[in-house]
DNA sequence: ATTAATCCTATCAGTTTAGTAGGGATTACA
DNA sequence: TGTAATCCCTACTAAACTGATAGGATTAAT
């Protein structure tokens, strides 16, 4: 299940690449439009500034941006900033792996065989979309 | 993520493709070679059983058996029982179909269309998965 | 100064997950 | 007919995660 957290990041984004302007765009304006809790949505633009997606002004007449165009926003590191690994387990993540503890050999486990493909699968979606294609209308 | 229960429960059920003969194989036989928590993997088997996708046979010299042939067990529907939907999102389910109560319109919302991307390829890998394939050595 | 905004930390209730406990029912076989 | 082996079922629990709130500190424009 995609978190909450995930959903309501992405529709921000979005927000902001529609209304992007001369301004940065409020976190009150965000939540109202879009019927997130605005103390919630507040941490997860603080996350994506964190991560170098957004940038940030702050004080009267502040608000958040897009370090860089839409265009070149690529939903990989959206999801991985919200969400965490693109992976459904640690053992096939390439940013995250971790090997399992109960796999004596990786290469002979059916599940990992079966999450690569699923991995790979979504990471070409993620990579062919941009926050671009999320703000068509 | 994947769940233990859904990793556990592939791994059984590639455990009884793989040594299936005339006899119904036991839990404890399943749980010992693949390092799975006995009681745990008695409740995953049930609910295998109880979706269709495994039989039992009660009593000494019982166990489990796979109701159709691995070729024939296709990962949608194993996933399914196991994980629950295979959409990230209720609002893509094709068969745990829910609306957003944020959503005003679905159609323009960019989170469901990119959801959309991601569940028609995971479908594509889990259509296209048997545990035919999962239990190749 | 005042006001409007981001920034940061802590907290909390509810849910889910992973796992355990304990016994009931059924079957093979001596 | 008794006993051991096995699945069946319900209930319980600790830990982690999720979604959300509270309250104030900091910063900047006017």
């Amino acid at each position: 299940m995609l978190s909450k957290k995930t959903k309501y990041g992405l529709k921000a984004l979005t927000f902001i690449a529609r209304t992007q302007g001369d301004e940065p765009v409020r976190v009150s304006e965000i939540a109202k439009s879009e019927s997130i809790p605005p103390k919630f949505l507040e941490g997860i633009l603080l996350t994506l500034r964190k991560a170098g997606i957004l940038g940030s002004k702050k004080g009267k007449h502040g608000g958040y941006y897009l370090r860089q165009s839409p265009a070149l926003t690529k939903m990989t590191d959206v999801m991985r900033v919200l969400e965490g690994p693109i992976a459904m387990v640690p053992c096939v993540s390439l940013n995250f792996y971790e090997k399992c503890d109960d796999c004596p050999d990786e290469h002979k486990c059916s599940v990992h065989k079966l999450m690569i493909e699923v991995r790979d699968s979504t990471l070409k979606v993620f990579r062919n979309t941009t926050l671009a294609d999320l703000s068509e209308e």
